[in-house]
DNA sequence: CTGCATCCTCGTTGATACTG
DNA sequence: CAGTATCAACGAGGATGCAG
């Protein structure tokens, strides 16, 4: 619970000086460099469809190194952004779920996703119109 | 095709494969690490209202190098995020200005800022306490 | 199977100085 | 005013090996 008023921050946001306030600035960059970095998204977007083991998630993102796994696993359930269920039997398992808190992240994932997927045709002949006029 | 394990079962048990179909991860990073960046998002942000000039923009976004502006606001340009204005004159003068690629992506930013405001907060508490629990 | 520790590489960033 | 060039530093990330 955020102690500002909406119509505040309304207010101070179509002011004159910029859309984010030097006050927001900081959460702002501070929850961007932990669902904005290389994995946190993807991971949270393969949780969508359920709980998934240690395994399975890397096998699901590709790419990704055992160390980042677990960092990245370890950071987004220390955030609260997804839960993490251990049996200690053997064999061990170990299950990851999306939380409440991250499958409301998720809506937002998801409208980027759709941005990106319908934008990045056009991105890349913007940026490739843009290599040609320069060279 | 027939080494089906168990992992493959259940994934396909939930859905096809995954929320992230592998081919739509590359280009979902590609964006991701566009707009996903330390000062994309924020100079897309400070951008909404208006034009804004190189000094303007250095005073807006604070904490952000002269090689970082030059850096970033090259690549919006030619990603097509934003337009850049130069006028010939004495003094020299240059606008950078929201374009609409970047004005969509803006409506989606506004969702992850919005969000950022509205559990940071809890996301920060759910942090403390697993250091706490952690230690 | 799950995950941590170590080492090492390399990309990104920032500071500084310089040009049109 | 609006950048660019160079250098140095930091940190994220990958590979490997080991432990519970």
């Amino acid at each position: 619970m955020k102690m500002v008023d909406e119509a505040e921050v309304t207010a101070a946001a179509i002011g004159p000086c910029a859309a984010i306030p030097a006050e927001h600035m900081g959460f702002i960059r501070e929850t961007l460099d932990r669902v904005g970095d290389k994995w946190s998204l993807l991971i949270i977007a393969v949780l969508e469809p359920g709980p998934l083991r240690y395994t399975d998630l890397q096998r699901q993102v590709p790419g990704i190194s055992q160390r980042m796994l677990s960092l990245t696993l370890r950071q987004l359930a220390e955030d609260g952004l997804i839960t993490r269920a251990a049996y200690a039997e053997v064999p061990p398992r170990v299950e990851y779920t999306l939380a409440p808190l991250g499958r409301g992240l998720h809506e937002i994932v998801t409208s980027l996703i759709g941005w990106a997927a319908d934008h990045h045709d056009e991105i890349r002949a913007n940026r490739e119109r843009a290599a040609t006029t320069g060279s």
